[in-house]
RNA sequence: UGAGAUGGCCAAGGCAGUCGCGCCUAUGUUUUUACAUAAGUGAGGAAAGUCCGGGCUCCAAAGGGUAGGGUGCCAGGUAACUCCUGGGAGGCGAAAGCCUACGGCUAGUGCAACAGAAAGUAUACCGCCUGACAUUGUUAGGUAAGGGUGAAAGGGUGCGGUAAGAGCGCACCGCGCAACUGGUAACAGUUGUGGCAAGGUAAACCCCACUUGGAGCAAGACCAAAUAGAGGAACAGUUUGCUUCGGCAGACAAAUGCGACCCGUAUUGUUCCUGGGUAGGUUGCUUGAGGCAAGUAGUGAUGCUUGUCCCAGAUGAAUGAUUGUCCACGACAGAACCCGGCUUAUCGGCCAUCUCAAUUU
RNA sequence: CGGGGCAUGGCGCAGUCUGGUAGCGCACUUGCCUGGGGGGCAAGGGGUCGAAGGUUCGAAUCCUUCUGUUCCGA
């Protein structure tokens, strides 16, 4: 059963800054993931999506939408990490079957890096 | 059948399955927070731009006046409006129909570069005509038909008239004024009269009429807890009474608030600097100028009556993914306090009424 | 989400209230002064005034609607 409840989001400032401080980084098809271990005993997930890349609303929306959708189906690969996704100027470009595979690219690496203890 | 006009409705394409999210109800577990299961429900016509109007909240009642702002044919609708409806006037179209910041420069002031004689109580460069001098020009007058300048030149056309001309006179048109008729009114029509005297610009100042306090849910309210209610500096007026001489009370003044200013009114220490600490949660938050249906008044916007329904309420912010299938292959685009409008973006589909053309009967 | 400001040569700004000529500084080009550079002097080029409509004879300026950019409010 693949949920994605309300605690494994990242809201606090604090999160944000120690990901963006110490996470290791990967980049491709529009987005960079960040991820850096944690303490809470499952992985979290955060989204920092620029007004500058996606202008409207809408867009931003559906964007975030896809992204915690893919993360939900995978979170089951995840050792006790914070994931944080940005992103680039180049999402504008992308569909949203595009911007899939390139999440499931990232998680292959994610994992790879941060195996299950 | 084709071309067009107007108004209204629908619009994460429809149906079925699987996984997932917010709210809410029920049940169960748990000290609470929560968790699990099931049912219900879950973005828009523009949610957008923030261009207007209102509700709501705070600014002490939001009071009076001034300034400033807004609106501008007339009447009605509305909680209100820069909105809507009906009517008038002007313009566009063959028609249905559409468009219009559409009060007042005969209240005042200002502006109009360059050009031009002159840009507004008119004037005269070239002309035209008359007289004088003189010999094809000079000068004194008359005139504004023609030319020229300009975006714009002080009514238009025709006839009469004249030295040449001119509303100088007449007819028609246009304009102003008056009376009458129709209309609630804007306005329209008829008659009479004036005789050109009122040129443009008010999205120029302004005048007139109506209207308008300011800020915004990050407004505001409540709860709990923590910390603080500290230190330093400067200024604390005038006068009266009492006094145990420390002060106390009253009046005036002053300061501050009432978010443009004044009136009015309320309050009484005020201002500056330094240091320390901080944690948020709840509420406002969706039952409303609400939707739907029927009846009824009205040309209509809309009002009234009855019945019925509850239809997002998040807070780093909920609607997505995937499979099958069908078609005309799916636009613009995401609520954040709530409504009424306007404007802008937009693939298409459906319905109703009307106009024109062709054909057939 | 709410409330403001700004947009003018390559860059930074005037001019907008009060409508008719778009100007200033730096930069650029050419010439001169100097043996050369720097510096100075003189001359010159370069602007759909963010976009589209409207008012006016005439719009950078007035009005309306859009577009970008920037600031403020816990």
């Amino acid at each position: 059963m693949a949920k994605f409840s309300r605690a494994m989001r990242m809201n606090s400032p604090r999160d944000f800054s120690r990901v963006f401080r110490s996470g290791k980084r990967t980049v491709g098809g529009g987005l960079t993931v960040l991820t850096v271990e944690n303490s809470v005993g499952y992985p979290r997930l955060g989204l920092a999506v620029a007004k500058k890349h996606l202008k409207l609303a809408c867009h931003r929306n559906r964007l975030k939408r896809i992204i915690r959708d893919s993360f939900r189906q995978n979170q089951s690969d995840f050792a006790n990490i914070d994931i944080v996704v940005l992103s680039r100027a180049e999402v504008k470009q992308r569909d949203s079957e595009q911007i899939r595979t390139a999440l499931e690219r990232h998680w292959l690496t994610v994992v790879t890096q941060w195996q299950k203890s």
